[in-house]
DNA sequence: TTGAAAACGGAGGCAGCCTCCGTATATTGC
DNA sequence: GCAATATACGGAGGCTGCCTCCGTTTTCAA
């Protein structure tokens, strides 16, 4: 159960040649072209539409992604590593820890807000069962669990919180409306939410 | 703002004629296939699938109702009625209340959950703005209300639980997973929350 | 340099969306 | 009943998107 397909044999199904320069351009050409797409027309975008403005046939987007879900959820997984690796640099950086948490939360609710079709792709994060979505959830869950973890050793959240709750507040928040002007009004509520966070040592813990 | 269309002239842009009786009957079967479609496939249903199963053309669909969301709106008014009726059957019957209720929201997830395209149109019930949900949203939730009435003057139920908050609950079921059984998890779930819901003389209420 | 593995790209077949308009039919006035 | 006409019907047709298939082109490595 260990190793499917990353360790046994390390070169076996693919040890004939390295791959070709132009897949590797074109692959690259797509994710960020649909990257595009999706984020003006949502999950349904034509995925010609894809293929025309990353300048390649529809044949090559249908050898590298085989189905609008494997090419969405590449487009995804590129996401989710922006998100971990703004998480790595906000927490290595000299950043205050509250104010990382806090600057973590706005830009992935920028990033789920602009990229309205992501929505769809990051509600699962919470309870679904599509292999790439548990895994992305868990490491989403986990570079916010170090940045909560950091906060907490500097004493500057209350300890009766989760990364869980957290993360269920920004997307339930993110989730519901998409009015005009919803966005700025998210992050408003979220930063509310994050000064609550902060440590106040009158105030009991929440009742759970 | 009160007569843009109803009061002010009871009949002045049909006053014509009466309507033509293949034009009702062509209407009643494009509601009833188009049930029956997008019960199956879902909101994204073909709209010429709902046509052929209708036995008509697929010009008449669209001259009854001009866009997908007209015929959605239209089914989805009408099994909102159905709804509405059956909470008035269980209100004036000789059902016990809270049996009632239970009754009612079995019935609504059944609904909801047999026709998985009618979860996208009841979960605005909730909080959107189109017109036609603000209005059914209104109609289920004053139902259900009569029915918590009815129980809450029976005494057959807590007092701080409103028709909003059960209805998030339903909702909030409902809308999560669609894994295989779920419909079977939801009611049960569901029926634990009804028998939380009877009254408890020694527990305190909700802390809200 | 050259051959073949790998990738490209788009034509083509299919399905759904929606419009348009010639044809069919119900209703009304006589 | 019968004609006149308002009304509704239906599907062809133009368009777009989905996806497959295969002849052509490019890249890698010997």
């Amino acid at each position: 159960m260990e190793d499917l397909v990353t360790s046994s044999e390390p070169c076996d199904d693919t040890p004939k040649r390295k791959p070709r320069a132009d897949s590797v351009r074109n692959r690259a050409r797509l994710l960020a072209a649909a990257a595009d797409v999706f984020r003006a027309g949502g999950p349904d975008a034509s995925l010609e539409a894809v293929a025309r403005s990353a300048g390649v046939g529809i044949g090559t987007l249908y050898r590298h992604f085989p189905t609008r879900e494997a090419l969405f959820q590449a487009v995804y997984r590129r996401e989710v590593d922006e998100l971990v690796e703004l998480a790595r640099r906000l927490g290595d950086g000299d950043t205050a820890p509250l104010e990382a948490i806090r600057a973590w939360l706005r830009a992935s609710v920028r990033m789920v807000a602009t990229k309205k079709g992501m929505i769809a792709a990051l509600a699962p994060a919470v309870d679904a069962s599509a292999e790439i979505y548990v895994d992305s959830a868990a490491r989403i869950r986990g570079c916010l669990a170090r940045l909560l973890e950091r906060a907490r050793a500097a004493g500057q959240v209350r300890e009766d919180i989760t990364p869980d709750e957290i993360l269920r507040v920004m997307i339930g928040l993110a989730y519901s409306r998409d009015q005009l002007g919803w966005q700025e009004s998210v992050v408003r509520l979220l930063d509310i939410f994050v000064d609550g966070l902060a440590t106040h040592p009158d105030r009991p813990p929440l009742s759970t």
